[in-house]
DNA sequence: GTATCGGCTGACGCCGCGTCAACCGCAAGG
DNA sequence: CCTTGCGGTTGACGCGGCGTCAGCCGATAC
């Protein structure tokens, strides 16, 4: 015989019966006939034609992409060009997201605070449209090419820049100053003005009193900022309240 | 009110309705309470979780895993560990994923013929799974420690020893020996030693065929041999057809 | 006869929602 | 008063590539 049962496919190719079956069902690859009592069998073209389409599998192309090439409706080498570009995407976004996931991480370990700032390293495309929304456009858009042209030095010294502001905040708190005094209102200022650099855009009032909620409300926050000294955050948070109600439209 | 309704935490936070009826139907965050006519109404405590869950799911976490972190049941960082190292993991199957499209690529467009050992290059560890019910497990394991081995001077090197073989093999051709020749078959004898090596196992008779039937009846493999001389492929496979017959179990 | 093997055909499940469809309550405008 | 429209609700299907039952059929071995 020239033709193969599927427990015999099987063997020979490694797939499952169940895939078999399945890629009779998609029309990816019907048998050649039908045996006795429904059998499937498989003459040569089909095992060469699994072959095709495992070799195409591994490489990760979608099923229905690998019955358009085998059909003949699309260009096996263009398809897998656009594929490999697939592929490098994908290798970025990756890159990023490892990035920003090691990041959290430190911070968790009691590293550097964590900012608010970096809500926009690890933005990938995806949730650029998420962070559209949820800040405006024009906020995300420029905030992407601001962190996009950050050199790694730059980018290491934002944690600095916060850390600045916090210490010129907690000293004036030490010093005896109410959150809503000049001199602490002119700092907040400057928080402020870090926070829009790096959002890009200026927080209004209710994304900054929204800020200043989180920084009491979220322990992961809280507690990073307490560390600047114990009560620090629930003092940032009442100044820049203030900050807001008198300042921010 | 510090409530606030669906289309304001839409607002807020950028999240779709659907989203947050799906949070809602899985358990993972429950609206405050119901207002007039069933409507969700969310107050601080769920928007801080919200802004935490999606924190984590910006990292990529599953929703489940950011469940069981915000119930307590499992440790943030001890979850974020383990995600960077599937992200790790991820990044390596698509480097080597990248490699052998672009091999495959590369091939297609006329380069060195796409010889069979190539099959495994880009072997991760979904497909060794595959290979090893399709090639038997000691083949594979083998194959792939010895693959990982390889220096990339070596990987280059692997057509040109086929190409050798296969000159050899041509030469005997036009020299006028049939493939069943004492002559042929010792350089046959060579080419299995060679596939042996890079499966890194001896290929049977079935297996062996099995290749030899690829070399003819696979347009790309065809062509490619075919393109050392005309007829070529066919030669190759009688002769490796005879070989199978003669030598191997 | 019956137990077993090998095959078959549905159908559900995975994951994170998008996207209908069908319905309800309330306010503004005719 | 009715209509229209907005903003909300609850299902249910779909997506990709099968794994994994459940339930049935036909041929073979004991």
């Amino acid at each position: 015989m020239d033709t193969w049962t599927t427990a015999h496919v099987v063997k020979l190719t490694g797939v499952t019966a169940r895939t078999l079956r399945h890629y009779d069902a998609i029309g990816l690859l019907a048998p050649a006939g039908a045996g006795h009592g429904g059998q499937r069998r498989y003459g040569r073209p089909e095992l060469l034609r699994l072959q095709q389409i495992l070799l195409l599998k591994r490489l990760g192309l979608r099923l229905d992409t690998i019955a358009q090439i085998l059909e003949g409706g699309l260009d096996e080498t263009q398809a897998l060009r656009r594929h490999a570009a697939e592929i490098a995407a994908e290798q970025e976004r990756l890159a990023r997201l490892a990035a920003t996931v090691a990041d959290t991480i430190r911070q968790l370990e009691g590293g550097t605070p964590m900012a608010p700032e970096t809500w926009f390293t690890g933005l990938d495309d995806r949730h650029r449209e998420e962070a559209r929304r949820r800040w405006g456009q024009a906020v995300v858009e420029r905030a992407w090419a601001v962190v996009q042209d950050m050199t790694p030095e730059q980018r290491r010294a934002i944690p600095a820049e916060f850390d600045r502001v916090n210490a010129a905040l907690d000293a004036l708190r030490t010093a005896g100053h109410a959150p809503g005094d000049a001199p602490v209102q002119a700092v907040v200022a400057d928080h402020h003005r870090l926070v829009a650099r790096h959002w890009d855009s200026e927080p209004g009032r209710e994304a900054y009193t929204g800020l200043a909620a989180l920084y009491t409300d979220d322990p992961r926050f809280r507690e990073t900022y307490d560390r600047v000294g114990a009560g620090f955050a629930a003092y940032l948070r009442a100044a820049m309240d203030a900050y807001a109600q008198e300042r921010l439209p």
